[in-house]
DNA sequence: CTCTAAACCGACCCATCGGTCTGGTTTCTT
DNA sequence: AAGAAACCAGACCGATGGGTCGGTTTAGAG
C-alpha cells in the first residue's frame, strides 16, 4: 500500500513539473531529461511509470488539463443567474496571469491544439474533445439565458459559443508574448460590445 | 543573367514547395529531405541558395506570407466606402478554403505564430510584425469609419482592431481540422452581430 | 534478518535531422 | 576552347532525444 503511494506521488510530482515546462516551451521542445533533470529522476524512473512521452501527456492532459478548464470555464457558468455577466467573469479570470510566474495566463488549450494538430492524432483528439466539454456548456448555458429571458430569442447560441470560444483561443494566442495587460482589458470591453448585441433588451424599464 | 534566372527559379520551387509542406506539416515536423525530395532536389542545392533553414523559411515568410497577407487582408480595406462591411468581407474570404488543396483555409499566421513562440524568437519577431500591419491598418480603417460616421463615436478602435483579429485567429485554430463550412459560417454571422454594435446607427431615416 | 518486488539509476542504443564537404556537371564569359 | 563561376549530388558528421536494459537501492512481509 506504501508502494502505491510513492508511486503516485511520483507520477503527480512528473506531471506537475511537467505540465509547467511543457507549457513555457512546449510539447516537442522539451526533452524528457530537461523535466528529469529538474526532479532529480532518471529515464528508468520515467519508464517505469509512464510507458512513453506520449502517454505521459495523455495523462497530463486528462488529469490536470481537464480540470482546469472545467474549474475556470465550465462549472462557474452553472449556477449563475444571467449568462452573459458570468461567461464574461469566467473568460476574464481564465486571462488572468497566475500567481507568480506559475501557469501564466489562464491556460494553454490554443498553443497545444495548434502544437499537436496534424502531427500527433492521438493528443489531438483529446484536448479537441476538452474544447467540445466546454462548448456544449456554453451551448447549454446560453440556451437556458434564452429562456430566462436574458438573451434575445434570435441568437444562434452555437454560433455564439463557438464565436466566443474563438475570441478567447486568439486573444490568447495574441498574449502569448508581450504581458500587455492592455489586451485583456481591451478584449473583455469589446466582448462586452458583442454581448450588448445578443443581450434582451428589456423594454425601458 | 541566365544565371540569375535558374537560381531565382529553384529559389522560388523551393519556396513555394517549403510553404505548402510547412502550413501542411509545421516547421519542425517537417525535414529539408521532406521538401527536397519532392522537388528532386538536393541539400547540395538547398545550401547552395540559402544559409540554412531559418533562413530559408525567413525568405518564405517575407516574400509568400507577407504578400499573401497584404493582398487578402491589407490591401481591400483601403479603397471602401463603409469599413465594416469591407472587413467582414475580407475575412470572410481570408477563410475561404483555397482552390484545390493548395493553401487550405486562407492563411497559417496563427499556427506559425504558436509554432515559433518561445522556440524562436527571430522568426516570432517576423510573424508578429505581419500581425502589427494588419493591426495598424485596421485601426486606421476603423477611425475613418469613425469619422466618416459609419462607427459610433463611442469604439475604441485599437480595442476593436485587437478584438477581430483575435476571433479571426481562433476561429483559424477552431477550423484547423474538420472540413466544417458550418463553423466559417457561424462566426460570419456573429461578427455582424458585433459590428451591428459598434456601428453607428442613424437617426430612423 | 531475509527475501522479494517495486522503485529507481544511468549508460547505452539508434533514428532523425540540420548542416558540411568533396567532387562533379552545366552554363556563361572571353 | 577553356577556364571560371554557378549549380547540384549525396556521403558524411555531430548533436539531440526517445526509448531500452541490466544492475542497484529501498521498503514492506514473513
Amino acid at each position: 500500500m506504501q508502494m502505491t503511494l510513492k508511486r503516485r506521488e511520483t507520477m503527480h510530482r512528473l506531471c506537475g513539473k511537467g505540465l509547467e515546462i511543457f507549457n513555457e516551451k512546449g510539447y516537442y521542445n522539451t526533452s524528457l531529461d530537461d523535466i528529469l533533470n529538474e526532479l532529480s529522476l532518471s529515464k528508468g524512473a520515467f519508464y517505469h511509470h509512464f510507458k512513453s512521452k506520449e502517454d505521459y501527456f495523455i495523462n497530463i492532459v486528462q488529469n490536470l488539463i481537464v480540470q482546469k478548464v472545467y474549474a475556470l470555464l465550465v462549472e462557474p457558468l452553472n449556477h449563475c443567474e444571467d449568462p452573459l455577466p458570468a461567461i464574461l467573469e469566467s473568460l476574464e479570470n481564465a486571462l488572468e496571469p497566475g500567481k507568480k510566474n506559475e501557469m501564466a495566463y489562464g491556460f494553454m488549450l490554443n498553443d497545444f491544439l495548434t502544437e499537436f494538430n496534424k502531427r500527433n492524432e492521438e493528443i489531438s483528439s483529446h484536448l479537441k474533445s476538452i474544447l467540445s466539454v466546454w462548448e456544449v456548456n456554453l451551448v447549454s448555458v446560453l440556451k437556458r439565458g434564452k429562456v430566462d429571458g436574458h438573451i434575445a430569442r434570435h441568437v444562434d447560441c452555437e454560433g455564439a459559443a463557438t464565436y466566443i470560444i474563438a475570441s478567447f483561443l486568439g486573444m490568447r494566442s495574441l498574449m502569448m508574448d508581450s504581458t500587455n495587460g492592455q489586451l485583456k482589458y481591451q478584449y473583455i470591453q469589446q466582448l462586452k460590445q458583442y454581448f450588448n448585441a445578443i443581450a434582451a433588451h428589456k423594454a425601458a424599464a
